[in-house]
Order: C-alpha cells, then sequence, then structure tokens
DNA sequence: GCAAAATTGTTAGGGGCCTTACTAGATGCC
DNA sequence: GGCATCTAGTAAGGCCCCTAACAATTTTGC
C-alpha cells in the first residue's frame, strides 16, 4: 500500500466538501506514510537475509517458542502472525524447501503437524537477530522514553476510531 | 503486511541480545498494527464503491487536477500515487475497462496521452468523497487538535530513523 | 542532419498475501 | 456403530504491486 495522496491540493476542495477535515486528514496520511517508509525499510533488511517479512515472523515466532520449549502448529503460526491457514501454508512450503523448517507429523491427530526450526534455520535467526534488533532500536533513538509512551497513547487512541472509519 | 509478532514473548530475549530494546519494538510493533488495522478499514470502506486503495488514488488525483483546471499524464499519476509507471498502466486499464477514465492522446507528444475523467467517474468521487471524508474525520475524532499535532511531530521523528533501519 | 541518449507507456514475469472451496481426519450424538 | 459436524491443512485463483526488458518517439550533441 503506497499509494497516499499528496496532502497539498486537498485544500481546493475544503469550500466544496464541508465533511473534510483537513487536520484528521493531514494526520493520517502522516500515519500512512510513515508505515510505508517502514515498511519498505524492514522489507529491505529482510530480504538481505533471504526473508520478506512473512518468512521473518514464522522463524522468529518458531525461535521464539523453541526457547519457551515448546512447539507449534501452522494454525498457531498463523494466529501469532495475524494471517490465514492457507497463507501460512504457503509461508511454511517455500521456507521448508529452503531448508529453514521441517513439518514433523503429530503422533496422535493425523490432521497436524508441528513445525520446527531447522539448524539452518536457528542458524539463520541467531545470526540475523542481533542486527536486527539494533536496526529497530535505531529507528527509534530519537525518541525518548516519555515520547515513545505519547507515542503509543496516542495510537492507540486513533485504533478506537477505527470501527468509525470501517463501518457502516 | 498482516505479519506482526506478539509482543510478550520478545522479553525472552532481552537476557540474550543486548542490543534488543523493548520500548522500542513495543511502538514500532504498535505502529505496524495500526497501520494495518487502518489500511484493512479502508479497503473495507473501498470495496464498498468497487475501488481499491489503489484505484482510489488515481480518481481522487483526477478529481483534484481537474479542480485545478489542469490534467494528468500516467506518469504523473504514478509519481502522485507513489508507484511506478507499470503499475499506473494496469490501474488505468482496468479503470478505463469500467468506463471511469478515459485516455485521450496528446496533440503534439505521440508517445503521450493524458488522462480524464468520465461523467461516471467523476459521478463516482462526487458521490463518495463526502462519505470518505467523514469517515476519516471519524477515524480521529478522539483527538484534540493538540494531540493530532504532537502525533505528527513524533511521526516525523521516527521517521528520521527510518535510513537507521533501512541503510546499510 | 543524424546517430546516440533519454523518455513514455507497455509487456512479461514474479512475489507476497488474500479468499473460497475442498479433502482427510477426528468427534459427538443418537 | 454410523452419520452429521467440526477441524486442520491444502489447492486454486485473484489482486496488487514490483523489476526488467522493450518499442515508439522525442531530444540532444556533434
Amino acid at each position: 500500500m503506497k499509494l497516499v495522496p499528496r496532502y497539498e491540493r486537498l485544500q481546493l476542495q475544503v469550500h466544496r466538501f464541508p465533511t473534510l477535515d483537513p487536520s484528521a486528514i493531514e494526520t493520517c496520511i502522516a500515519m500512512l506514510r510513515l508505515s510505508n517508509e517502514l515498511t519498505g525499510a524492514y522489507e529491505a533488511h529482510f530480504s538481505r537475509h533471504g526473508l520478506s517479512q512473512g518468512r521473518f515472523v514464522v522463524l522468529v515466532q518458531l525461535f521464539l517458542a523453541e526457547d519457551a520449549g515448546g512447539t507449534l502448529s501452522p494454525a498457531e503460526i498463523a494466529e501469532l502472525a495475524s494471517c490465514s491457514r492457507a497463507t501460512m501454508t504457503g509461508l511454511l512450503d517455500t521456507l521448508e524447501k529452503d531448508g529453514l523448517v521441517s513439518r514433523v507429523d503429530h503422533p496422535e491427530d493425523r490432521r497436524m503437524y508441528s513445525v520446527h526450526l531447522t539448524e539452518r534455520g536457528r542458524e539463520l535467526m541467531q545470526g540475523m537477530l542481533p542486527d536486527h534488533y539494533r536496526r529497530t532500536a535505531a529507528l527509534m533513538a530519537h525518541l525518548s522514553q516519555d515520547e515513545r509512551e505519547t507515542l503509543r497513547a496516542l495510537l492507540a487512541k486513533v485504533s478506537t476510531g477505527v470501527p468509525a472509519l470501517r463501518d457502516p
């Protein structure tokens, strides 16, 4: 979603459309724009390791689950990654083909299996996570702890307006 | 990009990865999550009018240009919409097929043409924009003018960190 | 003038993610 | 036990956007 209109010209329409709230649009566009920049930057970073956003989230969730001594089913990963089970099948297919994860049959329920990091997948995560975390820290380096909290609070406030944007 | 990891489990890794900055990640995830909500809500809204984000941006830019008494080439729309010229070709193909825009040959330069709203396209915009603007106003209704300004300032501050996220 | 360079829009092919519809297996209700 | 129902994962197809290579045309530089 890179398609965000420029703001300048909107001023032309203020008199024609009484429902137009310039500061609302300006703020909304600022969020969408930043989110595009962010997504693009993360994508560039991930692609240097042969990953996409989706592939990374799968691997990092497996890495975290492993740390916690557990294992995950496709449906659980899909839930953790906020995507559909069908999308997860596709992600796991290519991750397995690339030798980063393996599918292990469930001993009792033959519909299910669990997903495991391979040694290669584990090494990829261990190798890239320090850099990944460092980059995210750098992204926020210009904001104090107070500013980060304020930002989160304001984002949460915007979030309460989303139903009004979506609903009727 | 709906794939954003849950935050809780990250706490497990703080001791293993010295570069991990929990409040940076938490704030970043909050932004990406909200942006997903926002994008999804806008998509739902647009699809009720037979549009997507991209299709809408094209039409609204043409509508604005018309208001300003001008006309746009595909390359100019692509620039305004922040997408590639190739993507614009595809968007214009389907918009033309749906009778919402028309292509008009450039009188002097035979490589180029300009894009115009059809009557039907213009009516679609006039019909949906009041609702569209009203929804965006509703999204931000819970934030005061001061809060909106603060939010934009903080987003701008985050934006200065993006190169550090992307670069080397 | 005229070949080289630059520019416009298009085509071809691919990646990522989605939704819908399906298959195989487990579970529950009589 | 047997049939309806639910669930897990998959397959197929679509949308949106990208890059790279291309044809047609204009501009530039000798």
